[in-house]
DNA sequence: CATTTAAAAAATGTCGACAATTGTTGCGAA
DNA sequence: TTCGCAACAATTGTCGACATTTTTTAAATG
């Protein structure tokens, strides 16, 4: 009976945003299995709080498209299977693609600077560990400041707080947790380039080019693996 | 001191999702004005509900995008200014544009004929109004169609559910409730078009141009009532 | 008169108890 | 045995009260 480590954390003062970031990363991490129930008396005797702000954290996570609640049923971690893994990316190229897009136009030289040094840490750390691979953490930054590149809210939004999470607890459980392939550097190095050139375009199909390859990359794997 | 009608719904059983959409439809026609703070001790008394259910309702329309909350701070009506409009707009454009291609693959001959339905009844009364308009409904009507068409889920709700309230919104309050120009008919026809002939790329550009169209418009007009 | 500060008021956050609904168990009838 | 049904258990929904934080008010100070 592993109970979720609720760790310091507190920076979020009240008590649901505590408990909705130690649900989330335990949903994401899988320590709450796909599929598994959500029981408020359950959940409520564990992490020690009342029933009030766990229904708070419960919608919170709803917000994040990671649990689906039903009234009188109560709430349900989402399964990630072959088809909405798909579903995902395929709607992850629709807007990271217009993010990067609009991040060509809209971007700052120093967020610029900050893409240039998230790809020289990958390029070190390809280059110190046999090019094995590109850590998960460093690839959310590059992709986090590109989004907060393109100065749209509603992009943003619909992106880290709606689909990311997702995006996370798939990689996280299904051993893609590292992007593989020297080739994400590669591709990490020419969205750069278009957005530095100030291309729209470019930057568009560079990264629409760089998602549809982790799709594809994905559907391979999982058809392989059934 | 006008009251929120709640008429007689309740086909949703729990009190939350009543007075969810209760609020809904009172901010989307701007009954709740944009920004004005939501009381939550107010609003619970003029519902005549306990806070308890009212919370839940609030947590459900951040999850529509209609309301920002804050902790300790409460809940206020998002606020639609220009560059908040073009933004939606951006994002439509890049989810319904995919959802259009992933249409003209998945959609069934029965969907397409409900587009024919649609499409009919608008090419109907815009024949009885000497050619002034589409009604709104009857263009949500078929944007829902061809969003649900995608058969995609992630896409599905990332446009119904967290972004076409806050359209809805918009054009209720800023007049845009009847979409103008009889050019939207013949947009609607080559889209229908596009899905019928199974040609994801065209139709792809259709949906993408339909809406680029509609978000130049609004553009124009916002910058002249300036 | 403007600014600061402390008390008061109001609002949001949390809790425990009760109500209503759903799910389960076990008995009895076909 | 299988099916239906009633009693029971467990879960979710709702409520009112209390705790804590924020906002307002108003006095006091410079």
């Amino acid at each position: 009976m592993s109970m979720y480590s609720t760790t310091l954390a507190s920076h979020g003062s009240t008590i649901s945003s505590e408990i909705t970031e130690t649900l989330r990363d335990a949903i994401i991490t899988g320590e709450i299995t796909q599929g598994s129930k959500l029981s408020e008396t359950k959940l409520a005797r564990d992490l020690d709080v009342s029933r009030g702000p766990l229904r708070e954290a419960i919608r919170n996570l709803e917000g994040m498209n990671l649990i689906e609640h039903v009234a009188q049923q109560g709430a349900r971690v989402v399964t990630l299977n072959m088809q909405t893994i798909l579903e995902i990316y395929d709607t992850r190229e629709a807007l990271e693609s217009k993010a990067a897009s609009l991040a060509a136009t809209n971007m700052t030289s120093g967020e610029i600077d900050e893409l240039h040094r998230v790809i020289d840490a990958q390029s070190k750390f390809m280059h110190d560990n046999s090019n094995a691979f590109i850590p998960a953490e460093s690839d959310y930054a590059f992709h986090n400041t590109l989004i907060r590149g393109a100065k749209n809210n509603v992009i943003e939004s619909a992106l880290l707080r709606r689909l990311y999470h997702l995006i996370k607890m798939f990689r996280y459980q299904h051993d893609f947790a590292n992007t593989s392939t020297s080739n994400s550097l590669l591709e990490h190095r020419q969205i750069v380039y278009a957005i530095e050139q100030r291309d729209p375009e470019l930057a568009e199909v560079t990264v629409r080019r760089h998602i549809v390859r982790a799709r594809n990359r994905i559907e391979r794997r999982l058809k392989a693996a059934q």
